[in-house]
DNA sequence: GTAAAATATGCAAACGATTGCAGGAAGCGC
DNA sequence: GCGCTTCCTGCAATCGTTTGCATATTTTAC
């Protein structure tokens, strides 16, 4: 059996059911529409319905688009796909735009900022109502741009540094409070962190919380105690930590803004030829999928995921239809997961 | 500043174009359309070209669609967007699509039966030029109802049983085989399996493969040495396990179907008092990201997601283009990753 | 019973491109 | 210089909806 042309499902449109109802096209459009159904007397109504079901009747959701310029399609734009961290947040996204009657387009922006302006570009041609970030940077050329389309932008995960957007976020600084108190309570008081990008806010805020929660329980912050990995990877976080274990040999924890720069610091403290939790114990951040069967089975901040995804998909719908609304910021409180990763320091 | 309207971006328009370069509407449509721009005059095309640079005219691939019936889009259909093993896929189907200048929209179809179906017929609405699907079951409904509609689909990772559309895949069969050589090379005999869902084409190949296996190098297969996990899930695998363990106590080796399988049989080894690799061995299957991360790393069978991922959206592309062309099935050999998962079998 | 208001439907113009057909200009052979 | 191609460009229909406005019908108020 050849394969049939993709050409002419030859699919009912809304003249024929108009038709076959006896009334006008505009009647029947109206009727279908749960928006300007009351318009319609409800005995045509129902009829016309009834009429478009038997036919099979779907609309055009393209000549739908072209006239109203809307398009029901919402794109997400996450830095890299592959990142087990952004798959439950997309999925949630995704579910609740989907239960709203949005579809949802994932695109990878990956690191080239050309690329993604021009992503975004194509994103806009194709009419999308709105644009969910999960990539920006604090001070973000790409963001802007979608501000001066005029397009409903929510960001995820990542904030900007302006109050012009809506966002939804974990609280950064406080996670790694936690992070610190949890090791501060099992007896570390020599504890270093690799932090994140400081152009992302992630990474400036968790930096920040670390600041804090150390100066508040009055450890003072040797200068050396905090190295910036270059990217949230894992071979950034294992270089950082290998720099960070050398200048600070007493370290008996490290703090990391991410779990896959933990994994990294896993390896750092294999290569010096120490031992986690033994010797130097580990927290990461985010409690990505697979972080409870790496070894040892690392303690970390829960963020969330499926709830931000959530919230920034109902944020999203909110936005749409009323775009004169207020920014909204969402900020959720993180949690800490203890798994085996940090021990008790005894001194 | 109040977030404007989305509105009216009031982009430029192919008439604008065409009226000041001082040529016809259609004039100006060829003449930007690569594949009908030889039917214009040199010098007319090229200043038509520079007008429409100049003005920044971008063309409205709604209104395109709506005309030609074709949308430059792409559906990518995953059983669970969540699962790490799918994440490189996805993101070389994307990347080869938008070179060739397809967008790609990628939907979770999650378990259900009516969901999925609804989500193919949402997808066909918007026109898509095809479908990937990585999602089929041996004999799949919705894939019937893919081809009935004439779309163009390509399968990815997991084919079923018909000879009728294309698909890219790894030879499950011979990876089984190379997961048992190499067990069977480091002394074990005693050997059971895991298997994935026998109504998923990797699954029942996969179980195929190690018996062969099995039978080649003489090894009769205790009645019980195979156990069908009911998902592709850590859970089902932990579960599996230990049904195969407590009815083969003196199996040093297992092979499970997948790595997320074999993380659940790390647990049910541990579960009975028992250590990998030291009284068993394990080895996974698709080495999916932070398969060497967790404890033991983790030897298993490497299938190339990207390489699939490229060769799925080549074929889709081809077929788009040429709908008529046969099936094409493409099958990847697998590799064999040796981690430390797997030890020397002393008997 | 009539004017005003409300309700229900039809009309037709968009939205922004693509493309079969036809006609005009130029080129060619003789 | 004439007929015949060949090459380019314009015309107009079309894709399937949505929606402002006009019109017809009914209801309400007095």
């Amino acid at each position: 059996m050849p394969p049939r042309r993709a050409t002419t499902p030859q699919s009912v449109t809304l003249r024929d059911v108009a038709k076959s109802a006896g009334v006008h096209l505009s009647t029947a459009s109206r009727a279908l529409d749960p928006t300007k159904r009351h318009l319609i007397a409800d005995t045509v109504a129902s009829k016309i319905a009834g009429i478009a079901d038997k036919l099979g009747y779907r609309r055009d959701p393209i000549a739908a688009s072209l006239r109203t310029r809307r398009s029901k399609l919402v794109g997400v734009i996450v830095p890299d796909i592959a990142n087990p961290v952004f798959s439950p947040i997309i999925a949630a996204i995704t579910e609740t735009l989907s239960a709203a009657g949005y579809s949802t387009i994932v695109a990878d922006g990956g690191q080239d900022r050309r690329r993604q302006s021009a992503l975004v570009g194509e994103l806009i041609a194709r009419r999308v109502d709105g644009l969910v970030l999960a990539t920006v940077r604090r001070d973000d050329p790409i963001l802007k741009e979608c501000l001066r389309e005029g397009l409903p932008v929510v960001l995820v995960n990542r904030a900007d540094e302006s109050d012009s957007v809506s966002s939804v976020v974990t609280d950064d600084r406080a996670g790694m409070r936690l992070a610190v108190e949890h090791l501060f309570e099992l007896g570390h008081r020599a504890i270093g962190h690799v932090a994140g990008p400081a152009h992302i806010s992630t990474g400036y805020l968790r930096r920040q919380g670390f600041e804090e929660a150390m100066a508040a329980r009055g450890l003072t912050l040797p200068a050396d105690a905090v190295v910036e990995a270059t990217a949230y990877e894992r071979e950034a976080g294992e270089a950082a930590a290998a720099e960070l274990l050398k200048r600070n040999p007493k370290l008996t924890a490290i703090a990391a803004a991410n779990d896959l720069l933990a994994l990294g610091v896993y390896r750092a403290i294999a290569a010096a030829g120490l031992s986690c939790p033994r010797d130097i114990s580990v927290v990461g951040h985010n409690d990505m999928p697979l972080a409870d069967m790496v070894e040892p089975p690392l303690t970390t901040i829960r963020i969330g995921p499926r709830e931000m995804g959530h919230d920034a998909a109902r944020l999203m719908i909110a936005r749409i239809q009323e775009p004169e609304a207020a920014v909204k910021k969402v900020v959720l409180s993180p949690s800490l997961v203890v798994r085996a990763s940090t021990a008790r320091h005894e001194s």
